[in-house]
DNA sequence: GTGGTCTAGACCACC
DNA sequence: GTGGTCTAGACCACA
């Protein structure tokens, strides 16, 4: 996994996480890996992988069985699909307009941008 | 001016005076602000917007008179454009796209949000 | 190390890693000293290796690996190199030729100062 | 007259003057042009002239005589001739030498170099 | 007056 | 631990 320079190491392995939930790949009840695990399968610094656990604790998407392990929460599809829509909204969106309108774009030039960036993720 | 927490205040001048020099406001040749009165202005540090001028400077949209002061530069708006557009497309759109496909939008919904984002700013 | 007084310090530090690179003391993948260690061995403030090391990144010298370090990155030896040239030839050529012209400094002349400056050199 | 960045503008008129006095433009005895004249010929700021004169009475290369102006002085040509061959061999040479060493540039790239400059100015 | 640089010290997010 | 940023205040050369 390669990640952004532009935010936070961890956060991206947040909504990485929303994503697998999103998708349906982590369930609620299911054990989600161990931190070290999950460190090593991403490339990363066991320490980032705990800051990103005690983000998705205080979002309640996971919950914490004392010595056995971080578990999906209930309801953590909305959840997840509230957090990335609230991010997008508040975040993202007043910025993007803003480029959109200075720099003159077109929702037509947008839509093109994206499907060629659909392509090269398929590349990867 | 209020500045976002997550992007250097010095960064964050730099887009500002992009728009100027897009908006027309800031025209090639014109002399701009220097960086006391500009401090004063935004409210920042002198070095904070000496910062800003560096990097304006390395980014040949203005130029340095010695004793005199910094001049908008030859060509400031394409150079300002093509600046901000390389900002949107490398660290704006991936992640929006990304959250678009998760979110599953629609390019109508995103236009929508658009238009009422746009009907928002007119109001204030 | 003793600075110029003719050239900003952290244009002088810039250069000194320079030859580094070149000299292949530093070699890509190399784990460059940190801001303080070095302000420290140099004995400037942390702040100025800081101006130095953003100066190389930007020069994409070095790579940041966030909250690791900085390390010599690929192509290293051929862009210093590049670099060096460029301030020779842009900085020191032309006030060089300029003196040879006005003092009537033949070529020979020059070959025989620049190997007594090896001599002087190679006795310190 | 265009300068370059790397030295102060009145240092430069000062070597310029330096020139003009080896090649006999200006010679012992001659009355040297009044700050402002200068400053007209030349496009720079009058203070800069006025830096540039007090340089040149220091340096004794000019002699002031009060209320009527400044005239070339005795030896004019030997003082402005070692003044250049000093600030070449003290400024120019080691830093040149280095570069020279460093990047591996051999007498003949220099020639090389030296004749195409040459073919530059007298283009311009 | 102008911008450029340096020091000192602080705080931050990140790993 | 790492680098990045900001403030404060100072000094400098230059015009």
């Amino acid at each position: 996994m390669d990640f952004r320079e532009t935010q936070a190491i961890y956060l991206q392995i947040v909504e990485w996480i929303c994503e697998q939930i999103i998708l349906q790949v982590w369930n609620t009840g299911d054990k989600i890996p161990s931190v070290r695990e999950l460190a090593v399968e991403l490339e990363v610094n066991p320490n980032t992988i705990a800051r990103t656990y005690e983000q998705l604790q205080s979002m309640e998407l996971v919950v914490n069985k004392r010595g056995i392990g971080l578990f999906v929460a209930d309801h953590s599809k909305d959840k997840a699909t509230e957090y990335l829509k609230k991010q997008f909204i508040e975040k993202n969106l007043p910025q993007m307009f803003n480029y959109i309108k200075l720099l003159d774009i077109s929702m037509e030039e947008l839509n093109e941008l994206y499907h060629t960036s659909i392509k090269k993720q398929q590349k990867l």
